[in-house]
DNA sequence: CCCAGCTATGGTAGCGCTACCATTTCTGGT
DNA sequence: ACCAGAAATGGTAGCGCTACCATAGCTGGG
């Protein structure tokens, strides 16, 4: 008895439908097809046909990680953002997706926020992948991190803040000047004794530092900070103005690090039976949909969100494909939008 | 004069450190080099530690795409997502995401929800990378894409929905019987002149039906519909109302596809001076952490997000790594969560 | 002392694709 | 008619890794 033939195929291979099969199949070499499918211009009409035609009857996906390997040009793009569900970045992330989806990039998601160990993990084993591009949320302080990044060569995006220093490209804005605005906003309302919310965060800490500065510059001197650490819930929101209202009854004004924050410390007003905004101004940040709706409708800090993730995807884009971007900073700005709250 | 010499590396490779480099190092051959990361206890403790000792000197990160193509396993899972920023899933992603990284997986994100083209180049683009496990938010309909995916024979994990025939695995919960439920939760506490605010979506629209028929059963056969389309926002809540209460004034009870637009139909009875419960009760979609402490509290249908995210993963994971997984289909359940609205 | 049966290591041959270069065919200018 | 140069196609050799099989060393039972 013999062993049945061997079939020409190894036995290692997965049994997917190849280029070499389509080629086959359209009578023409594997180069002529993969080119027929990358840069139909470099092929007759009718050849283009028969692949085309070939692929249509095989049903054949072309295998991206062979390409990537092959071109060394993966056509993924890593998106690291924070673990805590942040409405935010959520508007940016979609953009940044749905920009690069259309210039045939896939997105990748990692989540930081954990210990240090699996911050490390995640930054090997998205640069294990080879991605194209980086796109960070917030700024990468100098660290094991940085240098790893800075080492693989690879064109990363840092966004939602300012540095002079970033580790590449940057597109965001200064979170000091947001302190002072909002600050300035709330004194020439007439605002006295302004208050803070705030999540335990770095950049939330530097709109704090800018706002203090500010109110103090206009003698205010007492500004309470009220700090709500990780957790960036409606509920906390209420706590903080209890604890607030509970050191200073005579406060008039507080801004928040988030809109969340702000839906709570208003409905802790609410509660307590406060006039918004005559007994209590309120300022949120994030300008999230719903803010705008609520009543009395919230003042809140606008970012652009969508800009933010369509100027990095654009950015690192033509980063992808060898063009230089000039230049390596932009500042997306802010603004105050005023509404019933403040 | 002489071209210099051409150095060992060919000019094609892109200069990065590899496992042939670590190997050298070490003093090993490439393929111990990659049992030594790969099956440790394959090598002999000295040679581990030469070769870990190289990794550490050079730097090394393996080339998972030269890796997964080798072995037929990326160690990729796609998600599929609606491209509506829905707040409700976000906590699924997020579980489906850690738990993948914690196991060595990475998570590829995919948006739905836009033109038939683009969902038929969104699976291209999945299928191209050869993932190891596909995730679905919701359930695909027969249709090309539906024989599309059955033909690749990645393992696929659909969520969020009950059906009898899934294309591989699912988890989800029946949303007729939410619809049921909440009718029941209504009409036992009093109420009789019910209505829905819903978007326009397939799952509402089930829970919707069953809401409607449930309060025939009982005598209620005129359940007011506000029907808010694509827009799931706070101002589509509160609009929504608006009409409910011009066709139908003495209206007693809502039931919202969604947390916010429950908050927005809270928001407009509010303004309209509407006493919550007792004129009006509410009830909300989802169950997201602010509902809990609104003021009043609302009641709401609570899925626990999380679970869907992790089991998703486990089934995914098992599957990758060639385990059965009995049963595909699990019903995950949810609970009402009653608080002050209802 | 030999060999079965282990464990540790290495060689080879791909995975499915594309860069690079070579070849062929087809223009059009002189 | 001839040749330069463009356009279309093909061959070859990898990309960086792992599956598979082969070999080398090492134990211990008879």
């Amino acid at each position: 008895m013999t062993e049945p033939a061997p079939s020409k195929r190894s036995r290692r291979s997965s049994g997917a439908i190849t280029l070499r099969d389509v080629a086959m199949l359209a009578g023409v070499a594997p180069i002529t097809a993969s080119r027929a499918l990358n840069t139909p211009d470099q092929v007759s009409p009718e050849v283009l046909n028969k692949v085309l035609d070939a692929v249509q009857r095989t049903g054949y996906v072309p295998n991206r990680m062979a390409g990537g390997l092959a071109s060394a040009r993966s056509r993924l793009i890593a998106a690291v953002v924070p673990s805590t569900v942040a409405s935010v970045f959520m508007e940016t992330i979609e953009t940044l997706n749905d920009t690069l989806f259309d210039a045939g990039y896939q997105l990748m998601l990692g989540q930081s926020g954990y210990s240090a160990v699996r911050e490390e993990a995640l930054l090997e084993a998205i640069i294990g992948r080879r991605p194209d591009g980086i796109f960070l949320t917030g700024i990468l302080p100098p660290g094991k991190g940085r240098t790893r990044l800075l080492a693989s060569g690879i064109p990363v995006v840092e966004t939602w803040d300012l540095t002079p220093t970033p580790i590449d490209m940057l597109i965001g804005f200064s979170h000091s000047e947001i302190g002072r605005e909002v600050a300035r906003y709330l004194l020439n309302k007439g605002h006295q004794k302004l208050a803070l919310v705030r999540a335990e965060d770095e950049r939330a800490d530097r709109r704090a530092s800018a706002f203090k500065e500010t109110a103090a510059q206009h003698g205010c001197r007492t500004v309470i900070e009220a700090n709500v650490g990780a957790s960036r819930t409606l509920k906390s929101g209420r706590e903080a103005l209890s604890r607030i209202l509970a050191q200073a009854p005579d406060t008039d004004a507080v801004f928040c690090s988030s809109d969340l924050l702000a839906l709570g410390v208003m409905t802790e007003a609410k509660a307590r039976g406060l006039a918004i905004p005559e007994q209590l101004a309120v300022v949120g940040f994030g300008d999230v949909p719903f803010v705008a709706d609520m009543s009395p409708a919230l003042t809140s800090v606008r970012i652009n969100s969508a800009d933010i993730g369509q100027q990095a995807a654009q950015f690192l884009i033509a980063r992808a494909e060898g063009r230089e971007v000039t230049p390596r900073i932009v500042d997306v700005g802010f603004s105050i939008v005023a509404r019933d709250s403040a």
